[in-house]
RNA sequence: GCGGGCGUAGCUCAAUUGGUAGAGCGUCACCCUUCCAAGGUGAAUGUUGCCGGUUCGAGUCCGGUCGCCCGCUCCA
């Protein structure tokens, strides 16, 4: 039997729409750039990796507690976060070679080199210059004078032909309260749940009776006016973060920030995920974020290359200490046992919840040749499959019908299931396959005398004989024994 | 945002120098069918992404716009 495995995510993409597992959003009206909606299959895949997280990060911990905070949040949230300021670039491209710059780090580049130079009295007088951009004519306005003054050339194609400097806001904004005026009112979406998690740190340490360390996690939108934002479910304007940030004493957090290293890695192996299309990379020092001292990628082998589905960082202690400044709250902890008191440290870890969905439906597309005929297949965790069984009648007679509707009632209590008497019996086979239905079960004439049926197994269409009472069990074992 | 490519049925794609929009698969109904996309009959689905222009006539040519794909940048 020759198998294919994906090359491109255009067969994931068809095989999204034709299924109904993702469309992209408002498609009547010719598409929404970077948000997609998930269909009937697609929820249910997606909600059924939510719940493996939500049981994996709060159920089997005993020191990890939930959280559902709201999406918008107080605008000093995002002063105190560096949001504001960070998510805030202003950007400048050079027209020639189509590189894009930062249009303040030009500037000081340029200012160091003149500085070495040995001119100390001008670079002191840009400095000023670029210290107070803004308060002239407007924040891109002075960079792009100054970069016009001191003709500053491009550091790739010493050309010096700029556009002009823009500022990419990456953080959505809307107006809060329904009579808004001006930039008074304005709040923004958040663009990570993190931020929810760290305003309700004290919330939490005062009435979850936890002690550190101990973990808060959460599952919610965020949203990402990304400048480029592409292929498919991967990079959304809107997406999902599953994020769990756990809070340690200062000190044991190089140890901490491994474990979890470790322990994330091996939930992405029990979704199924194969090994050798899982790795971690490590960010350089000099590419770490803001708030981070220690950070890792875990990357999954999409058929776009390797990408990065979950962040681990060690965000220190930067955001309880700046929302205590910035709250002018206490944001310590007071360690009774020992008689100490401290600002924790975090550890995160966020992993996105449509890269994870992504993930699965690419490392578990297939196409067979079964004897001449082509198979499309979704060899998932049966734990994750939208559909757990499908039930048909052999053909479609009333007495058949009788039996495999009496199934699937039983059945529905505990499993999704669907029914199916349309087409010949290969035809409903293959079509579960598509849709990553691990069990399908049939019902002839045989099962009328003695109550068996025929359970079919999606991954090697192999068959076996039970009796029609055993079957929630069966399924059950299956989906708990499975290996990928 | 910039450069390049693309946009025809649910999916994959045809359609001659500008001249009546089609196929395969899928979907639905009925028939047939005792285990891996079988067969038969029939049906539904398109303002050819959208708007405008040129023309007797535009899927085809031109302009704009929206969306998708590939690069530049950032991240979950």
């Amino acid at each position: 039997m020759s198998v294919t495995h994906l090359d491109s995510l255009d067969k994931i993409v068809s095989l999204s729409k034709s299924r109904g597992f993702i469309f992209q959003s408002s498609e009547i009206y010719g598409g929404l750039a970077a948000v997609y909606d998930y269909g009937p299959l697609g929820v249910e895949l997606k909600r059924n990796i939510q719940s493996e997280w939500w049981k994996a990060m709060t159920q089997v911990q005993d020191n990890i507690v939930g959280l559902d905070a709201a999406i918008f949040m107080h605008p000093k949230v995002w002063e105190a976060s560096g949001h504001v300021e960070g998510f805030n670039d202003p950007m400048i491209d050079d027209k020639q070679s189509k590189k894009r710059y930062r249009a303040d780090m030009l500037i000081e580049q340029h200012i160091l080199r003149i500085r070495d130079k040995g001119d100390t009295g001008k670079a002191d007088q840009l400095q000023q210059l670029l210290n107070t951009t803004g308060t002239r004519k407007g924040l891109c306005e002075d960079l792009y004078d100054i970069i016009m003054a001191e003709e500053i050339k491009s550091p790739d194609s010493g050309a010096f032909d700029w556009t002009e400097v823009r500022q990419f806001n990456l953080m959505f904004k809307t107006h809060y309260g329904a009579v808004s005026k001006d930039d008074d009112d304005i709040i923004y979406l958040r663009p990570e749940t993190a931020q929810g998690i760290f305003v309700n740190y004290k919330n939490v340490l005062d009435t979850a009776r936890v002690q550190i360390p101990f973990g808060i996690a959460q599952i919610g939108k965020a949203f990402r006016n990304e400048v480029v934002a592409r292929q498919f479910v991967f990079r959304m304007r809107e997406f999902e973060q599953m994020e769990m940030q756990y809070f340690v004493e200062p000190g044991t957090d190089d140890e901490e920030y491994d474990k979890w290293l470790a322990t994330r890695i091996e939930w992405h192996k029990a979704l199924g995920i194969r090994g050798e299309n899982l790795r971690v990379s490590p960010h350089p020092e000099d590419k770490l974020a803001h708030y981070a001292r220690a950070a890792a990628d875990i990357q999954y082998k999409y058929p776009i290359g390797w990408q990065e589905v979950e962040g681990i960082h060690n965000r220190t202690d930067f955001d309880l200490s700046r929302h205590s400044e910035f709250s002018g709250k206490k944001m310590e902890y007071f360690d009774q046992k020992d008689q100490k008191r401290y600002t924790p440290y975090v550890i995160e870890t966020s992993v996105g919840l449509d890269r994870t969905t992504l993930m699965v439906l690419c490392d578990a597309y297939r196409e067979e040749e079964v004897e001449g005929e082509n198979r499309t297949v979704l060899k998932m965790h049966p734990k994750l499959a939208p559909t757990k069984a499908g039930i048909f009648p052999l053909i479609k007679k009333p007495e058949l019908r009788e039996l495999a509707k009496k199934i699937e009632l039983d059945l529905r209590d505990d499993y999704t299931v669907m029914y199916d008497e349309a087409g010949s019996i290969g035809k409903r086979y293959r079509r579960q396959d598509e849709a990553g239905t691990p069990f399908c079960i049939t019902v002839d004439f045989d099962g009328l005398e003695d109550n068996s049926v025929t359970i079919r197994y999606r991954d090697n269409m192999k068959q076996d004989r039970v009796s029609a009472d055993q079957l929630a069990s069966v399924i059950r074992d299956g989906i708990k024994s499975w290996k990928s």
